[in-house]
DNA sequence: GAGCATACCTACTCGTGCGTAGGGTTACGC
DNA sequence: GCGTAACCCTACGCACGAGTAGGTATGCTC
């Protein structure tokens, strides 16, 4: 029988691009344990053995899944972000293309903030993503700050860092949540806090605890 | 056979408070999926069905691992800010207590923040929580600027608060991971960058993007 | 010290979901 | 037009883990 098949027939490359949308989209509904090999199978209009033949078992998949999100995220970054500019329009234009991805790839985020967290293998591989996204935004503080002739403890300056990026991610979160929010004006606002505080601190202005 | 038993009898309290124990160490370590209700049981020294006669099913048990962490901290937090300090005196002694309870229950912490976040059935309940706290630092930023006879719209006003409740959680995550660091130090570091972004902003001034 | 409630156990059932065996069909080179 | 490789399926085995059935021992009350 050559009647048209009920599923064409694709060559590898864009199934497998299919089943990442779909196990994106799955993962950040449901979490990593949650959701299942079936459903991300259906819901790339597939069956599981292709799944399994493509891109291996549900561990590697989800590798695979935070693999190209990540990249997608730090090249949106680090394509704005060019070195040579000064700290505060680095900052400015790594946040507009940061809070871009968010917007355009709501579910990428979610798999990468919210659920790769938690479970044991993969935090270590989000760490150091993290861990260097903190050392960029360290690096741009000290360097402004040396830009002044001021210098910071390496650990201070780690710290300031991390708060951040947390602060980032934590609107970021927001972001992804409300989607009628417009990501230009929330990396506008992020802006406010980050550098009206960071400004602050690198002009030498120090907060001290009271004494009780 | 009247020899010592092999494990004492314990009053329902007693063993519910050790269940509760055990329950937040592995949910912490292994989410709330990986987490075998065996291991639990195991950890706590009792066998399985004490833990469903006494906490109920796996759910009934995560929430009420997320209620005994979360009043607790929240009654952390309440009791050191009284409301009637001026802002920053009560954002600091916020800080201070928050960051105590982070390092005194790291599990705890991890579990309210790492795990809660991502299962579909406990977001909603930590998001709730999670917005009382946003709420207060909303209105403390919103009071101390009616004081200075100045107003800025809700929204940014919630989406600075969302920034600084981001940026504290983040800290703490740090905090989490580096067993030796101080809490009372790392709430100072978070003050620094929390207050004096906040002040800036308080006093009128804005940050605004290039016209490129 | 009889009765009763409470604390506690071993040993099961059963669903769910990962991963695979084994086989069918379409395109493409030669 | 024929072999071969790539694409794709239905249908299973099997392990793991939630939740329970049914029973034992210990302390407390009267």
């Amino acid at each position: 029988m050559s009647t048209v098949p009920a599923f064409k027939r694709l060559p590898r490359a864009v199934r497998e691009q299919q089943m990442l949308d779909a196990a994106v989209k799955v993962f950040s509904r449901r979490g990593f344990h949650a959701a299942s090999m079936d459903e991300i199978a259906e819901d790339a209009g597939i069956s599981k053995p292709m799944v399994y033949a493509y891109l291996g078992t549900k561990e590697e998949l989800f590798v695979a899944c935070l693999h190209r999100e990540g990249t997608r995220m730090m090249q949106a970054i680090a394509g704005a972000a060019a070195p040579d500019l000064p700290a505060d329009e680095r900052l400015w234009r790594g946040l507009r293309a940061f809070f871009g991805f968010v917007g355009a790839y709501r579910d990428g985020w979610a798999v990468l903030y919210r659920q790769a967290r938690g479970e044991q293998p993969f935090a270590g591989e989000l760490a150091t993503m993290r861990a260097r996204l903190v050392e960029v935004v360290a690096g741009m503080l000290d360097h402004a700050l040396r830009a002044e002739g001021r210098e910071i403890a390496a650990v201070d300056l780690e710290v300031v860092a991390y708060a951040l990026v947390g602060a980032t991610e934590s609107l970021a979160d927001w972001l992804a949540d409300h989607p009628d929010a417009d990501p230009e004006k929330t990396a506008t606002r992020m802006m406010n806090v980050a550098w009206l505080g960071a400004a602050q601190l690198l002009h030498g202005a120090t907060w001290r605890p009271p004494v009780d």
